[in-house]
DNA sequence: CTATGATTCAAACGAACGTATGAATCATAT
DNA sequence: ATATGATTCATACGTTCGTTTGAATCATAG
């Protein structure tokens, strides 16, 4: 079925065209979605016949995910490790709040000074993804995160031990949703309009945008534990200050 | 072009198959997406013809932007009225940031509530239409969104006068993401897996989400400003803790 | 009751989709 | 040099897509 893989410097062509079928689809799902991207579209834009994709991935279904495997394993080996030294650093003491979130949040936005790991591409497509509707990308990003979430969780839940693991579960999630629109295009909803009229700071300055982020998921997950109204019926907003 | 309204009680089947339509879209494209869902699909779960959706709103586009505006326009023209009453209340002080953020995430949220103007699944929709590649889309919501993005914009400018203004409008696109996730789908990465052990609290507890997501918001809005590393190069993480 | 315009309907349009096929072309090992 | 297997290529398949058409059906006004 699949192409043997030969020792020597040979099998450039192949290699080539499976790179570039990549590169193109990364770029193009990125752009237009995965359902809004066709065959024609990819493979035009690899400068590789149409029938290549079928040939080197499968299916359409297929390469969506070897687009994501081949940069998510990177990225979820290096935040394991990074957890791992982490760890090994703290003389079995809890870590801090910030390390947890640097070291899963942190390491993805890096990514993006990284052009051979897919720089600011793959980061928007990833941020567009995790929304995404078709099942099967949900399903396979699920399965390909699941292990770095279990122990990123449980590393938060020894980090703050009064806090509820609901809670904590939760702002994990909302810290996703910051992260994955500071990503996604940046420009969402224009919210972008006229506001940097005094700094250029704009996406690709990855080192203010980090920072930023940081602060804000860190504020956000260190917050005052929220109350809830003991009353059913219509939900109170919170209105302390 | 289009039907005109006539008077009196009639018009109930054409009203109905527009009704018909745009539930079943909002469903649907909430499940599927926009690429991802067919006038086949639409028209067949609302037990209309094919041709009604041509007829009645002359386009897929078109359909997709009357089932968005149907419910933004209740919720800008709200979320407006909300600040128009906030700052007619504040003597001509700045609001507090957590009205703010109660008028604009809040008043989003509280939809959720309220199955008549598209409940849970609308806001799911919304959710993952931000970050929608479909670039019509994202300008249409943009331009349906603007002047009431910008005046919740001026009225944390001052609420917040000592915060630098591009730092409020990132913070206001990071808050834009974490309540789209927590409204897109909560299992966005099933983060969810083992959580709930405790307690029963899942997305339909919107009285319990709502406080979560606020703190949350908060929290991260009022954040110490970030540390920009002075030095260019590599970027260097926020360690602080 | 009949005329009129709005709405519904079955059917079809051409275009684009993902995938499959079999022959041509290439690189390598013998 | 030739055989072999991997890869590329042009082409076609069957489906499904969004949209259009013209006749049938409906509700109302005169």
């Amino acid at each position: 079925m699949a192409a043997e893989v030969h020792e020597g410097m040979a099998e450039v062509r192949n290699i080539d065209t499976r790179e570039r079928i990549l590169d193109a689809a990364e770029r193009l799902f990125m752009a237009h979605g995965y359902d809004g991207t066709s065959m024609r579209q990819i493979t035009g834009d690899a400068g590789v016949n149409l029938a290549a994709v079928n040939y080197h991935f499968g299916s359409k279904e297929a390469l969506m995910q070897e687009v994501f495997r081949r940069r998510l394993d990177w990225l979820n080996e290096e935040r394991m490790r990074m957890l791992d030294e982490m760890e090994a650093g703290s003389g079995g003491q809890p870590l801090k709040p910030s390390q947890i979130v640097d070291g899963f949040f942190g390491t993805l936005l890096r990514m993006a000074d990284d052009e051979k790991r897919g720089g600011l591409t793959f980061l928007r497509l990833l941020g567009r993804t995790l929304t995404e509707p078709s099942e099967f990308i949900r399903t396979f990003l699920a399965e390909e995160y699941a292990h770095v979430l279990e122990r990123y969780k449980a590393a938060l839940f020894r980090a703050l031990p009064d806090v509820p693991k609901a809670e904590i579960v939760w702002r994990f999630h909302f810290m996703l949703g910051a992260t994955s629109y500071a990503i996604a295009g940046t420009d969402a909803l224009r919210v972008v309009t006229d506001w940097g009229i005094e700094e250029g700071d704009s996406v690709d300055r990855l080192d203010r945008l980090l920072p930023r982020l940081m602060s804000f998921l860190l504020g956000g997950l260190r917050a005052p534990l929220p109350q809830f109204a003991a009353a059913e019926g219509e939900q109170q907003a919170a209105r302390a200050a």
